[in-house]
DNA sequence: TAATATTCCATTGACACCCACGTTAACCCA
DNA sequence: TGGGTTAACGTGGGTGTCAATGGAATATTA
């Protein structure tokens, strides 16, 4: 198991702690990461991206490209690292949102874990709820284009397997 | 970690003296600095460019890059090298930012350290804020870069419910 | 000596670490 | 197949540690 799927929603308790899926927490060894998870605010949703390591080289490699001291290149970083916090994960498997995160994904009670492949998202419940309400009316559009029949699914990293073990809970 | 990654707002004393961020102080530790970090006025923006030898080297190879005793060579040094300070960290993992530096960034109550890699910048609290927002707009138009196009979102498998294991909550 | 800068110490509050409980899903065996 | 057992995960709470901050004491310079 590699890559982030499904969903799940945990809550977060007093103290602003969150665990993260235990499904979750085993990608995130294999991508092996140094004792927190890479997060900032999504450019195009309320929500969360996060990952490991591998998310964090994405990143640098999208600035790899520019010159140093550009002038395009310190804006995006900006954009990019400026947003990124690293959450450090406690011996139970758990994360404390900052202040600022939380507020982006208008979170407070519970947060919904998406599997997104490379990535994962964390959404406020009630709003994901209707995001993918969104999402599966899109589906169904784009099925009746394609004259499918196949079934659905679609993760967005592709590939991606279904079911299988992974998705306990 | 290595890089200078995630925002931290930290308080001005009395004194002048503002606390670097335990997790910058870490990566400057491995940076191999000597008592103190590089700061100068960024070239364009109302910040301040911080960092340990890595930082120093670059600079150093970009001035390398440009012929001995040319126009722009002169002026990128002065540039750069000349308005540089050495700020000496004290036992408490504190700086005392000179005046000049201070103008430069207007800041006064507080800085936000805003990582940026190999390097990280000092804005005064609320410029950086405004310039976060105009950052991430530029970004989304740029999306491209990201590979974008991708549609975020959507597992769920069909109504049929087979697909993976639904969420519990 | 006055004024400024640097080092040292104390306080506070946040966070990481530790353990304990309840629930649930997986497993085993009759 | 069904009931009992076990293990794992999510959750709650207590506690120690460390970072940030404020202030005092000491050194440094004019």
């Amino acid at each position: 198991m590699d890559r982030f799927v499904s969903t799940f929603t945990n809550k977060i308790d007093a103290k602003g702690r969150v665990s993260i899926p235990a499904s979750f927490r085993a990608v995130l060894e294999r991508d092996g990461y140094a004792g927190g998870i890479y997060c900032y605010p999504s450019l195009d949703a309320p929500a969360l991206d996060c990952g490991g390591e591998r998310l964090a080289q994405k990143i640098d490699g999208l600035l790899a490209g520019l010159p140093d001291y550009s002038d395009e290149r310190d804006e995006l970083s900006v954009a990019l690292y400026g947003d990124v916090q690293i959450l450090s994960i406690d011996g139970d498997g758990r994360i404390v949102l900052p202040e600022g995160l939380r507020a982006h994904a208008g979170v407070d009670a519970a947060v919904t874990f998406v599997g997104l492949g490379d990535k994962f998202q964390m959404w406020e419940p009630a709003r994901f709820e209707q995001r993918r309400r969104d999402a599966r009316n899109k589906v169904q559009i784009t099925r009746k284009l394609f004259g499918a029949g196949k079934p659905p699914v679609i993760v967005e990293g592709s590939d991606g397997g279904s079911g299988d073990g992974g998705a306990r809970e």
